[in-house]
DNA sequence: TTATATTTGTGAATCAATTCACATTCATTA
DNA sequence: TAATGAATGTGAATTGATTCACAAATATAA
């Protein structure tokens, strides 16, 4: 795989396309179900079949012909190309009201991302606990994430902090930081930065209610 | 405008786009900038100047040749396509790990979306007080929805639930929902429906770390 | 064992989004 | 007031993503 989209480029849409059809694999793996083919994981997700067949090949054949893809052979591959095949240490910095429900979100450790470490300047939040993780004084951030081997951060403190912030977790060497706080961060070019912007959705909803309001809604 | 967008079809990403232009020129309004190019808001959110001129001519031409478009009316006018030029009555149902966050989440209420009612089921929650707003019982959804003139529904409930609260909510006449639920919800064609994944983006991550560590990271 | 029905995997074709490139317009300066 | 420079707005060109369409492979039924 890894030779494979260093070949050609993956787009974006494509790995979330992947993400996708992980999450529908797992229900599908629950349900028992051995095989599905590609008609039918594409009327799942409002897709094509063709678009599901291509998105998949780009990564290699999985399927047999005349039947379709083996559900939890399928799930653990891609598992394998997203990286959920293993685990992952996170670190949380900003442990306000976003940070508090990303701690909790079951979601994360069931596939993988495991957060280590919560770090906050607050007083107050310093020593307290949180799901099992004593709050750390942002002081001591670079040497905790060195020492505990952290690999993806997660930003969730306020837009006038966050650049600076993200400066000292770069100086730590992390390669892979998601971004909560509503502004744009600047990173040096070999960092993975990716942003949650969870205004968006609820702004593309506003939009579709005041535009695209000519009787029916168009859903992703 | 809104003749505009129902004569040619707008992109989704030109919508999220606008999104981030109105982010962007509300800190440059801070700043007091007057004026701004294409080129720079390029610069700022790492886009060409092309893309932007082009985002922009789909609603108007709102700049001035040799000079650039005006700080405060772009906003402005963007904020008149996105639906933030007015007040919108919100309704949060489930009131968990993410629920609570969106409570709080100060960048709603800025952009005029309001969270006007909370439900959930938990006996030990209804009734309760979240910034002011006393948690309704989920029983009492429809009726309160159209008594309230909710326009948005935000769902923030467990993923085995999350289509009964839909359906119910689309009973309600609701057309516009955004699903933080990690689940594939059907509506029908005419209700909106969005999905905020918030594994996605740390999927991409990890996806990036494993397979396109080849020196640089490639960001958004 | 053969015939028929399915469904994959993939080049080719189409459709959509982005970028190019330049005429046009306006601000500014001499 | 004319000349210069800057930056928009937009068709055309390009690039990228999606869908088509079909040969190849396999399952299943007769």
């Amino acid at each position: 795989m890894i030779s494979e989209s260093s070949k050609r480029r993956i787009s974006e849409s494509t790995i979330h396309r992947l993400s996708l059809y992980y999450r529908l694999l797992s229900v599908l793996e629950k349900e028992s179900k051995e095989t599905v083919s590609s008609k039918e994981l594409a009327e799942r997700e409002k897709l094509t079949p063709a678009q599901v067949r291509k998105d998949l090949s780009f990564f290699g054949s999985f399927g047999t012909r005349g039947l379709g893809y083996p559900v939890s052979e399928l799930k653990r591959r891609i598992g394998e190309i997203l990286g959920l095949d293993r685990q992952w240490s996170v670190a949380l910095i900003g442990v306000g009201n976003i940070g508090s429900a990303l701690v909790g979100y079951k979601e994360f450790q069931r596939q993988g991302f495991n957060i280590k470490l919560i770090f906050d300047n607050d007083q107050r939040k310093i020593g307290s606990n949180h799901k099992g993780i004593v709050v750390a004084d942002i002081k001591n951030l670079e040497k905790e994430l060195r020492e505990n081997k952290i690999e993806i951060v997660v930003i969730a403190v306020p837009a006038t902090v966050a650049q600076y912030i993200v400066d000292d977790v770069v100086k730590a060497g992390i390669k892979a930081i998601l971004n909560f706080a509503p502004v744009n961060l600047k990173v040096p070019e070999d960092v993975f930065l990716r942003n949650e912007n969870m205004s968006m959705e609820l702004e593309y909803l506003s939009f579709a209610l005041v535009n695209l309001f000519n009787g029916r809604g168009t859903n992703r």
